[in-house]
DNA sequence: GGCCTGCGTTCACAGGATTTTCACGGCTCA
DNA sequence: TGAGCCGTGAAAATCCTGTGAACGCAGGCC
């Protein structure tokens, strides 16, 4: 079950000779590693879409905790290890509370070193779903990830980037309930904003282009407090408003509620 | 957001010390802890719906590796986190190849055990989308954390935020008495007022949602003066102890039919 | 370079949904 | 039987979302 994976690796260490000795294992894996001496801001980060990052504490000097924070508040799904030569158990408590995956020992073995940076980053195979797949139907809507585009009946939609991009995550969640949090973090890429309000901007925009007649919204539902929900009503849909309430129960345990939950066995 | 996770964890290891002392700390921050002196087969650990497992390989004695490997097979979600007295770099690499995922020295701090596991079951967590566990399914009632959506039987239930986290937490805390302070600490994130009935007001909520009209309730039950049960079952005495700690998990049997009150660690 | 255009982000406000509070009456238990 | 506790309906307060519009930025074009 184990794939080699490619993992995208940055190291912030001043200690020149162990950057070295592991950048050749490293490189001899496969994998593509990046050697920064010194903290850099979490958003230039971003821009690397690293899988794990392995940083030597002392190297980031005054706040350090600081910098800890900002990393594993802005990249909830980066792996982030510390190596420290000498810490207390307090530290390393204080550091895996923070949001940090792993706190090693400095001297430490590579190999060791590698293992547990894949340890940390097996979860990135599944979280970034692959998305590459054939065409995505769903209901009158017709997604192309290949071709950027997507097609609802009669016409192709014009969207953007972002727009595609979310309209994808919500039809390949089709069914589920999407906290803003969890939608921003996997289009954006990183952790939401407090106070940020672009998820709701962006389904208004996916909304207008997708929907036609508003009385109910169509394809995309609203969870008070929590998020959204991608799921076509059942076609033929010509269900009077104050019908819909009554009707609803049982019309979705038919159509709506087939939502495979192979959540737990991943067999 | 919510407070701190419940974590359901198992410890195989035959260091009655170690063990005694890591409980103590655990239970202190609502965890529920299970202690095993031997291995146990992979399917009866999926029973305990567990987040994470602690254990010491020279227990296991022979096949430790191939224990070890049915247990990641298995169990692809549980967070395993293997501590020995001595062990080699060689050792630790193949734990973690195989899927374990960290991997700690004795003598340890039981603070840095907890941190470890914490840090483990926030990946496991976060890999899954913030899923936090497969589907509870309790009576006609499915719950599905992932998607904040319960279903009963025919249909789904429209449950705004508060009113599914404590059927959340009613479900979870299945069979047990929750005082109204318990159950305010965990579902609002802090203590109660004095006077404060919100706890009763979503009861009736859930209540109304959930339940059919009938004389009595079926899965909500009051205990006068002290707080609420959730048990689909009919109360006191439906059934026979014996069979009752049967039927439930043996997780749970421990604390079954005790009252549960708001120890609980503010912050 | 300067201008235009499209895109993503931010802001403010109104309308609603949800949560909290309150009052009253029925219920439980000593 | 009485005091305290709980269920309930509804008002009040709070919070959340939908929406229009403005802002800043980057790329394309003259």
């Amino acid at each position: 079950m184990n794939t080699q994976q490619t993992i995208r690796l940055a190291v912030i260490d001043d200690d020149s000779g162990f950057v070295t000795v592991l950048s050749k294992r490293t490189e001899m894996a496969g994998w593509q590693q990046r050697a920064l001496s010194s903290a850099i801001p979490p958003e230039e980060l971003v821009a690397m879409k690293l899988n794990a990052l392995l940083l030597d504490l002392t190297v980031l000097g005054e706040d350090a905790w600081g910098y800890l924070e900002r990393i594993c508040a802005t990249l909830p799904d980066l792996g982030v290890i510390v190596c420290t030569g000498q810490s207390t158990v307090a530290q390393r408590v204080r550091g895996l509370r923070l949001g940090v995956d792993d706190w090693i020992a400095k001297p430490c073995h590579p190999e060791e070193v590698m293992a547990r940076i894949e340890a940390v980053s097996r979860r990135r195979r599944r979280s970034r779903g692959e998305i590459e797949a054939g065409p995505v139907v769903v209901g009158e809507l017709e997604i192309r990830a290949d071709q950027f585009q997507a097609f609802v009946g009669d016409g192709s939609l014009d969207l953007t980037r972002r727009e595609f991009e979310l309209l994808q995550l919500l039809a390949d969640s089709k069914g589920q309930v999407l906290e803003r949090e969890a939608i921003y973090q996997r289009v954006w890429g990183y952790a939401m904003a407090h106070g940020d309000r672009s998820v709701d901007v962006f389904i208004r925009k996916l909304r207008q282009k997708l929907e036609k007649r508003s009385s109910r919204w169509r394809y995309i539902h609203t969870h008070f407090g929590v998020g959204y929900r991608f799921d076509p009503e059942p076609p033929g849909g010509g269900i009077a408003p104050e019908l819909a309430e009554e009707a609803s129960s049982s019309m979705e345990s038919q159509a709506d509620s087939q939502v495979v939950h192979s959540s737990f066995t991943a067999g």
